[in-house]
DNA sequence: TCTGGGGTCCTAGGACCC
DNA sequence: TCTGGGGTCCTAGGACCC
């Protein structure tokens, strides 16, 4: 179809652009903005802050990283590498309220913003310069909230998401088509996203250890090893392909959960079903604020020392009525066969599809 | 490394139905 | 009744991400 010619005509110069922004070390630098004291030191942010209880990292600063810390390490082993870290709990609302603030400020640009959880966010735009862009997201955010962030600039939301990791701490990276063979192929296939560990040690059995090598495979050959939807795109992913669309529309859940992990395993059964009819009313009160029934729970044991099962039902009409969910939970419990200690206990309410 | 909490999506087997 | 093939739903588990 023509373009209509009143309209003007921008596209020699601007074309389409996806970034994806990323904030540096996010739930150790809010703590650091509050605390201005501990700056430069080694921060850990985790559970409740106490190093000797069951619960692991959630955030460490560029500090405490360089004593070999890592996000989902034990507290306990963060201790011991760096016994001098400060140590903090996690204090979710505040970084809930800063995360607002800065998802504000990049909506204060004429972008499509899609926001990916407390730290990340996509970001549509048509521009000429990508990276004077993304320069002036940083400088906003930075004077907004006083946080820095990577910028990743691509084609495709796959290639602005790998560039970010290029891209930090606090810089920008552009990753097209142009450049991507050239920076990923000798790469590890984890350094993919969607690719983890142990797809990337299945990858390397089969002789695709590199991006480029993973690219090359034939396809029919990965649907065999991962199934007809995982294998082929795992290839897609090595050859940078990905989506292109940017969504504002806000995103609406599949599932709501509470779990707890015990600092002491449960062992008593009647302890063991208030636990669970406990979360279960938690997750009640969850689904009513979604304003949406649940159509089915499922109940999840930790055993110890670390054996994990799941078993759930489909009600027999979707509901938001507490009881009911309590009730369920307690019947998806009796399902369980197992009487080994408990370390963990969660409850989860799915929405209809 | 003794291993959180909150999510998503895919796979596979069995039930069930025609 | 010795026994097909396809579609769909339910359930459990695995992998991954932040």
């Amino acid at each position: 179809m023509e373009s209509c010619p009143s309209a003007p005509d921008t596209r020699e110069v601007s074309e389409d652009w996806i970034l994806h922004v990323d904030l540096d070390q996010f739930i150790a630098a809010v703590e650091v903005a509050r605390h201005p004291e501990l700056r430069g030191r080694p921060v850990v942010v985790g559970g409740t802050g106490d190093p000797t209880q069951r619960a692991v990292v959630a955030t460490a600063s560029y500090e405490a990283r360089e004593f070999g810390i890592q996000s989902g390490m034990p507290l306990r082993t963060a201790a011991k590498r760096c016994p001098d870290a400060v140590f903090l709990p996690v204090d979710k609302p505040a970084y809930e309220e800063v995360s607002e603030r800065v998802m504000a400020v990049l909506r204060g640009f004429p972008v499509v913003v899609e926001v990916l959880g407390w730290d990340e966010a996509f970001i549509g735009a048509t521009t000429e310069d990508p990276e004077a862009l993304a320069a002036e997201l940083r400088r906003a955010v930075a004077e907004g909230t006083g946080l820095s962030c990577a910028v990743g600039i691509g084609d495709n939301r796959l290639r602005a998401k790998t560039a970010t990791g290029f891209a930090k701490p606090g810089g920008i990276y552009r990753l097209t088509q142009d450049n991507w063979s050239e920076v990923m192929d000798a790469r590890p296939t984890d350094a993919l996203p969607g690719i983890g560990r142990k797809t990337a040690k299945k990858l390397a059995e089969l002789g695709a250890a590199t991006v480029g090598e993973l690219a090359a495979r034939d396809p029919k050959e990965l649907a065999e090893r991962f199934g007809p939807t995982m294998g082929p795109w795992y290839r897609l992913l090595a050859l940078g392909y990905g989506d292109r669309e940017v969504t504002a529309t806000p995103y609406v859940p599949r599932s709501r959960s509470r779990e707890t992990t015990f600092q002491q395993n449960l062992t008593d059964p009647a302890e063991i079903s208030r636990e669970v009819a406990a979360l279960a009313r938690r997750v009640a009160e969850d689904v009513v604020a979604e304003g949406r029934p649940a159509a089915r729970v499922a109940v999840k044991v930790r055993f110890a020392p670390f054996v994990t099962q799941t078993r759930s039902i489909t009600l027999d009409a979707p509901t938001s009525d507490a009881d009911v969910v309590e009730r369920a939970a307690l019947a998806v419990l009796g399902l369980f066969e197992d009487s080994r200690p408990v370390r963990l206990l969660g409850v989860r309410a799915e929405f209809p599809a």
